[in-house]
DNA sequence: TTGTAGGCGTTATCAT
DNA sequence: ATGATAACGCCTACAA
C-alpha cells in the first residue's frame, strides 16, 4: 500500500531538493523544463496532492467554512445548506457541517473543535437548549479570538455578528392577515415556548395581525408547546371542545398534528377550519390536504449568510460594523386553507 | 481583540522556553510546581487551546472522521448520523459531514479534500450518480493510500472496504410476504432504476417473495422510476386501470406518491389497495392514512459503522481482511395496510 | 528543573 | 536553475 506521498519523498527519489519539487509543481518559471516535466510526471503517478493541514498551518487560514446547526432533520435546514455550500464553493472554500443536537454542551464542544484551527469562521444557528439557558460565553470567545461568525435564524441579539433572519413576525402577520380575509374570526395558534426566538417572534406577528383587525386576542386560543415529542397528544386536548375556525401553527410538524387532530374531532380541513403552517417542508407538499405555508427562502439564507461570512473573511479592514439581513419569506397556498 | 495565542506567546511572556510551557500545561512531572502554577493561570487567562491544525500535522492524525452522503433530507441519513456521532464521540473523534447531493464530481471533491489530512478515515454512501457511472477510483484512491473507508446502505462490491448494510433483499421479502398473507394477490411494485443498489435488491426480494408463494411475477406490475423529481405523475400513470390489491415501494416518496395516485383513483387505502413503503421517515408516520414500512435502524447501522471505522484506525496491524455487515430490518405496520 | 533541537508538510525568501 | 533555511504551532527526546 502506498501511502501519501509528499515533497520531501519526491524530493528525495529524484534527488533534487524539497524547494525545486515545491516550484516545480507550481510551474515556476525558475526551473527548467525539463526538471519540471520529470517532476510532474512523477507526482501525477504517485498522484500526489498536497497536505491541506500543512497548508492550513503554513498559511494560518483553512478556506473551509463551518456550519453549525441544532439538527439536520428539517429540511429547512437542507435548503439553507445547499445554499451555502453553493456559495462557499464558487469562492473556493469548503464546507464541514456539525450538528448540536440542541445540545448546549455539544454545541461548545462543536465550536472549540473547530475554532483550534480548523475552520476560518462559521455559520450558525443556536441550539435550543442554549437560547434556554442564555449562555452564549462560547459564542462570544470564537468572535474575541477574531473568527468571524454568521447566525441565522435562530439568532441572538445579544452576540454581536453579522445575522440573516428571515421577517418572522411579518411572516406571520401575513398567514394570520390571509386567514382573516378568508373571513375567519377564531384563529387558534399553536406556538413553541417564548425562548425560542422564532416562536416568540411569529407569536408577535399573530397578535398584531388580530389587533390590526380589531380582533381580540384570546389567550385561550394559544397553545405554547414545550415537549416537542408529545406534540401531538398537546394539541388534540387543546383543540377538544374549541370553537374556532382557523389554525396557525408556528411550524410543519405542529400544523400536521393539528390536521390530525382536527380530523379525528370530526372537523372538516379546509371546510371546517383552514390551517397554515410555517416552514416549507417534505411533508407539507405530501400531506393530504397539502399544507398551507410560509416559505421560508432557506437557499437565498443560507447564500446571504455565506456571502457575508466570506467577505468578512477576505477584507483586510476589520470593520466593526454588523449588519442584519431580513429576509422576506412568501406565502404557499394550498389545499388546507378554504378558497 | 485578542487573537489566539499560541505556546510561543506565552513561553515569551512568562521569559520561559516554549517546552516549559508545553510541558506545564500538561502537568509532566519535570517541572516545578511554581512555574506549572503560574503558566496554567496565565494559559486559563488567555483561554489557551492547542491549535488542532498544529497537533493534526504532528501527530499525522487528526481525529476526526469524514462523512460523505448523498443528501441529508432523508431521515434515515440522519439517524444514522446520529448513530456515528454517538459511538464517534464516545472514543473521542469528531465528526464532519459533508455532502454530495448526489453529485459524482461533489463526491470526488469532497473525498479528495478530507483526505488531503483532513480526516482520518471515512463513512461513506455513494452518490447515486456514482453508481451510475460505475466509477470508483477515487475511493480506491483514498483506500490504497491508507485510509480506513466503510461503507454503508449504498455499498459498492468492488470496493474492498467494510461495509453495512441492511438486508434490503431480506426486508422487501417480508414485507411483500406480509401482504400476500393478507391474501394479496396482485402486489405492484415501485421501484428505483437498477444501478441504485439498495433498488435492486429490494426488487429482488419482491421477486423472491412471490415466486415463494407461487405467484406469478408480472413485469407489467413493477415500475421502475429514474427521475425522482416526477415520480406523482409516472405513478399516477402507472396505476391508473391497473387491477391490484398492494403496493410495495422502495421508498417514503414513493409510497406517499402511491396512495395520492389511489386516493385519485377513486382506489381506497387500505380497504381496496394496502400499502407497504421501506425506510421510516418522518413522512411515514404523520400521513394520512400512517404509512406501514420497513424499518432500517440507522442508528445501529451508524453505530456499526464507526465502530468498524475508529476499529480500523486503531488497530496495530493491517488487517486485510474486510467485513461485510448485514443488519436485520424490521417492519412497521401502520394504517395504510388492511389488518 | 529548564532549555534546545528536530520534525510533521508546505512555501517564500534568500543564497548559491 | 537549484538549493538551503526559516517559519506556521506543537511535541518530545535529549542536553544542560
Amino acid at each position: 500500500m502506498k501511502r501519501k506521498i509528499t515533497l520531501k519523498q519526491i524530493a528525495k527519489e529524484l534527488d533534487v531538493s524539497v524547494s525545486t519539487v515545491s516550484k516545480a509543481l507550481k510551474d515556476s518559471a525558475e526551473i527548467s523544463v525539463d526538471t519540471k516535466e520529470k517532476i510532474k510526471a512523477f507526482a501525477k503517478l504517485y498522484n500526489y496532492k498536497p497536505n491541506n493541514i500543512a497548508l492550513s498551518l503554513k498559511n494560518r487560514k483553512t478556506k473551509t467554512i463551518g456550519i453549525i446547526i441544532p439538527e439536520i432533520v428539517h429540511h429547512f435546514f437542507t435548503t439553507v445548506i445547499r445554499g451555502i455550500e453553493h456559495v462557499a464553493n464558487e469562492k473556493g472554500y469548503n464546507v464541514i457541517i456539525c450538528l448540536s443536537n440542541n445540545s448546549f454542551d455539544k454545541e461548545v464542544l462543536n465550536l472549540e473543535f473547530l475554532a483550534n484551527g480548523s475552520t476560518d469562521g462559521f455559520i450558525m444557528s443556536v441550539a435550543k437548549e442554549t437560547q434556554q439557558k442564555e449562555d452564549y460565553h462560547h459564542i462570544k470567545e470564537v468572535i474575541s479570538q477574531g473568527m468571524p461568525v454568521v447566525m441565522f435564524d435562530r439568532v441572538i441579539d445579544e452576540v454581536i455578528c453579522d445575522k440573516v433572519v428571515i421577517s418572522d413576525k411579518h411572516g406571520a402577520f401575513e398567514a394570520v392577515q390571509y386567514l382573516i380575509d378568508l373571513q375567519c374570526k377564531k384563529i387558534a395558534l399553536i406556538s413553541t415556548v417564548d425562548y425560542v426566538s422564532v416562536g416568540k417572534l411569529r407569536t408577535a406577528g399573530y397578535k398584531e395581525a388580530l389587533t390590526t383587525n380589531d380582533l381580540e386576542v384570546n389567550e385561550d386560543l394559544i397553545l405554547k408547546i414545550e415537549d416537542v415529542d408529545h406534540s401531538q397528544e398537546k394539541i388534540e386536548e387543546f383543540l377538544k371542545g374549541k370553537d374556532i375556525d382557523a389554525v396557525f401553527a408556528v411550524n410543519e410538524q405542529f400544523a400536521v398534528n393539528a390536521i390530525k387532530a382536527l380530523t379525528k374531532l370530526g372537523k372538516k380541513v379546509p371546510n371546517d377550519v383552514s390551517v397554515i403552517g410555517f416552514t416549507d417542508g417534505v411533508v407539507s407538499k405530501s400531506f393530504i390536504p397539502s399544507l398551507s405555508t410560509v416559505n421560508q427562502h432557506g437557499e437565498d439564507m443560507g447564500a446571504k449568510a455565506a456571502h457575508l461570512l466570506i467577505e468578512r473573511l477576505e477584507s483586510e479592514t476589520e470593520e466593526q460594523i454588523f449588519q442584519t439581513t431580513v429576509l422576506d419569506t412568501s406565502l404557499i397556498i394550498r389545499d388546507s386553507v378554504k378558497k
